[in-house]
DNA sequence: CGTACCCATCGACATTTGTCAATGGATTGA
DNA sequence: TCAATCCATTGACAAATGTCGATGGGTACG
């Protein structure tokens, strides 16, 4: 249970060094895993995942327990974060996952749905 | 850039079935990813993992351009969803990532950082 | 001892977020 | 043409979130 001991003695008001780690890989990994970051959003990308074919949004309105401008709502978000793509067919809108999505957040939906 | 077609002729006000998506996975999914859709806590874990080793709290609010009260929130966002631990060494605080991780877990984490 | 340093907690605040009801445009069956 | 269905947008609101200053309890160097 006991943690590493540190080969250095410290000193009072002398601060050490931080691993390197990229503001701009912080600020884009966290704008995602925020779109992520949703029971709904994640229920709607692991149904699209899952089924492998576009899903319209009636079927989540019905789906989901939630109303249907929130059901719209989440979608947008997660289609202005460039996880999905729609089409409209006669009055549905057919929602799927971005065929061009990043080998990193393909790996990483795997990850978490798989 | 067409979607694929589907089969059924669909018929309105007649919604169709989603696919099967636990509740349970998504909520505790949601939670871990909240814990981590944030750039500060997001560098803080990438600094444990990069690291391997504890760090001290001082040197977070040296690093990161953030009061001493918003590091200490952070971390106990991560200590509270049991991302990391603490020690305390004379009047230091040392965290670093729980060795007890879930495989998924740290397996996101190698995704997310490496 | 007393003073300086470390750090968690509290109170406050602005911003973001998740949700809904109401509205209106678009489409199509009757 | 009319009415019904689908869906995005808007406005509103409560809750959660990120941030800070102030405070106080520990700890250890002088």
């Amino acid at each position: 249970m006991a943690l590493i001991e540190l080969p250095v003695v410290r000193q009072r008001g002398v601060c050490c060094g931080l691993p390197e780690v990229d503001a701009t890989w912080a600020a884009g990994t966290a704008d995602l895993l925020k779109a992520l970051a949703d029971p709904t959003r994640l229920t709607m990308i692991a149904s699209l995942w899952k089924a492998n074919a576009p899903i319209c949004i009636c079927d989540f309105t019905a789906g989901l327990e939630l109303s249907q401008p929130t059901i719209s709502h989440h979608m947008a978000r997660l289609k202005e974060i460039c996880l999905v793509e729609a089409e409209k067919q006669g009055i549905w809108m057919y929602y799927r996952l971005r065929a061009d999505l990043a080998p990193a957040t393909k790996q990483l939906l795997a990850q978490l749905i798989a």
